[in-house]
DNA sequence: GGGACGATTGAA
DNA sequence: TCAATCGTCCCA
């Protein structure tokens, strides 16, 4: 793992998750995701993909089912994080997004020399323990702004059959090019 | 209390 | 192609 030193305070603030998640989540590309590691190493990643999981209406969405113990938080205000296990053994990294009572996340699904959701929070040691982190306070998770925005695809989400033909075709997934 | 299923991954 | 593995949610 490469070591990272953050320079000045470029974390992102609080207006920049309490957006549509259609805008966060390619907004995020290009941003570095950092972690200060269980070891005091502090750990940077620039996100390279992500997707978009839109309330109540979007049948893939969790919070599509409403309030439950698991989904309660995507109903708080943006810049909290949803952390969820998937198949029993891959936890999922979500970045929370909008206003309160909006149930929106994004789900980062790649950063650079790390492809796939499951291997993001496997490299960077994160777990149910980061459900509900603020990545406006936390001292061991946040996300920064790097000056760079990359070109990106749009492509439809991986994994949701489940939803319906119609929420399957959404372009809500978002690649870097080149990255 | 029981059972179906999943925003995935890695090995056969 | 397919097993691993367990939290969540729905139904009884």
């Amino acid at each position: 793992m490469s070591p990272y030193k953050p320079k000045t305070n470029n974390r992102l603030q609080e207006d920049f998750y309490i957006r549509d998640v259609l805008e966060v989540a390619p907004a995020l590309l290009g941003k570095r995701l950092v972690r200060v590691m269980p070891s005091g190493e502090t750990a940077g990643f620039v996100i390279t993909e992500t997707e978009a999981y839109r309330g109540t209406g979007d049948l893939a969405c969790h919070a599509s089912k409403g309030i439950t113990p698991r989904t309660r938080v995507m109903f708080e205000q943006g810049g909290v994080l949803y952390m969820y296990l998937v198949y029993g053994m891959h936890w999922m990294l979500n970045v929370v997004t909008s206003v309160q009572g909006d149930p929106q996340a994004v789900l980062i699904r790649g950063l650079e020399g790390v492809d796939g959701p499951g291997r993001v929070t496997r490299t960077l040691a994160l777990d149910r323990s980061f459900n509900e982190e603020c990545l406006l306070s936390s001292g061991r998770i946040w996300i920064e702004e790097t000056g760079t925005v990359p070109d990106y695809t749009t492509h439809p989400r991986i994994g949701i059959d489940y939803a319906g033909e119609y929420w399957k075709s959404r372009p809500w997934r978002f690649l870097s090019t080149g990255g």
